[in-house]
Parts: C-alpha cells; structure tokens; sequence
DNA sequence: CCTTGCCTTGACGCCGGTGTCAGGGCATAC
DNA sequence: GTATGCCCTGACACCGGCGTCAAGGCAAGG
C-alpha cells in the first residue's frame, strides 16, 4: 500500500503521515523507487494514532503506545510505559478542567452582575 | 508614569504593554522625548486586560471591556459589547469543558483497561 | 513523446502572547 | 566626557500539527 492509499483508509494526508514518520511513529518499508510501502495492520497504528492525538497527547507521548501495538497487544494501551503516559495526561486534563471550571464560574459571575447592572440602571430611569 | 513603572506595578514588562498598544487597547501620551507616558488609571486597565487574558479571551476580545472602563463604569464587563464577548466566551468554554470530559472519561477507561489486563495476566502466571 | 498523476525531499506559514536581541537616543550622576 | 539605566522601534523565536508550494522523479496510457 502507497502513502496516498494509506491515508486516504486512515481520513488524512499523506504530508501527514510523514509527519508521524519524522517523529519516529511509523516505519515503512521503500520500494526499489523510494516510494513508502505500508502493510495493512499500519492503518491500525495510524488510527491509534489518530485517536491519541484527538483526545489532546503530542506526537513525542504516543510512542509507546504504538510500541505497545506492535508487540503485539490487543490495544496501545495496557503497556506499562503506555500507563504512565496516560496517567501524566489524566493529571494535565484534570488541571485543565479545574481552570476552566473557575473560568467559567468567573463569567457566569460577570454576566449575572451585568444584568443586575441593567436592572438598576432601569429602576434608576423609569 | 513611564512604562517600565507601570509594568512594574501591573507585575509584567514594557514588551507586553507595547503589545497591547499595538493591539488597540491602551494609548498613552507621548512626552517630547517619545517616552509613553501614563496616568494612574491606566493601571486598572492593564489588570483588567491582564484578568480577562488569564480566563483565556484573546486580545482582539478585549476591547469591548477597556472601553467599557473608560466609559466610566465601575466594571467592564456592564456594558452590552462586553456581555456578547462574554457569552460567546461561555460558550466556548462549556465546549472545551464538554471535549475535555470526554477525554477524561476515555483516559479513565483505559487505565482502567489497562489494569484488568495486568491482573489477567498475574492470573495467568502464578 | 507527452500528459497525467502519483511519489520524493525540503522548506516556509499559521496562531498568539511574550521573550529577547539589535541598534540607537535620552537623562542623570560622576 | 562617560558610565549607567531607562526609553525607542523593528524583528526573529517559540510551540505543534499540519497545509501548502517548489522542484523534480517514476509509471502508465494516449
């Protein structure tokens, strides 16, 4: 499979994939032209991938699930180095919620107190 | 009042008041040197740009809420530009709170995975 | 032979708030 | 005069996951 196929299985791009290779991710074989050439259970590691970095990990933290898969594993993420990972990113999302839990309260704040304003400003002008 | 003082006592440097300038949201006098020159209000200001950029508004934003200041309201977040900015920004964090609660609850199933397996295999080599 | 369409590498652009460096002016104190 | 310390403008760097363009090779069909 050629990395335009391979993308287009997977819903992104070949400048993509290349991408994930650059940082390690994936590995194909080259053809006697240069060209990459990707086995079927790629589309696997890339849509691991895929999945990882929409639930917010970088590049540089998914390595080890994508070792994890291609040891074999049913999933990339019941290795130990895997769990670590996931960890670190369950603290970093937590933190994030906590912030934005008082962000929010914070506007709520504000938009309450502005319509308290209006109201007395109408009382003030009737 | 000189940048650098005004910096100081708002607890950044002159760069980031320059950049606020640059976007519109401050415009001190010249003296004839060239030199900015503040007045004592102005200090509120910067802390009420400096708040709301902490909760995550973008400087484009924050216009809305200085020129709510200047007005002459005791808060800039009374004025009805300030509480559209507001809204839109409530919104969008209740999304990004909606996506990461998701992310979360992912995170905790595959830890959780990920120790169901640890034990499967403890019971498989006793 | 020429076109078409895939592939290759390399490199710059984005976004946003700020750090930081370059190169130069002004002010105050010695 | 000069040393110090503030000020000025302008511009590049950062981060990260790509988009996108450049310039060229390879394969297959007319």
């Amino acid at each position: 499979m050629l990395i335009g196929e391979l993308a287009e299985r997977a819903g992104t791009s070949p400048r993509t994939l290349r991408y994930y290779e650059e940082h390690g991710l994936i590995r194909p074989r080259r053809d006697a032209n240069g060209y990459r050439q990707y086995d079927d259970g790629e589309l696997r590691v890339v849509n691991e991938i895929r999945a990882l970095l929409a639930d917010g990990f970088g590049v540089d933290d998914i390595k080890p699930f994508v070792d994890c898969l291609r040891a074999g594993n049913t999933a990339g993420h019941v290795c130990p180095d895997s769990v670590a990972v996931l960890r670190r990113r369950l603290a970093e999302v937590d933190g994030y919620l906590e912030q934005l839990t008082g962000v929010r309260q914070r506007l709520r704040e504000q938009l309450s107190q502005a319509i308290e304003h209006r109201e007395a400003r109408c009382l003030l002008n009737p």
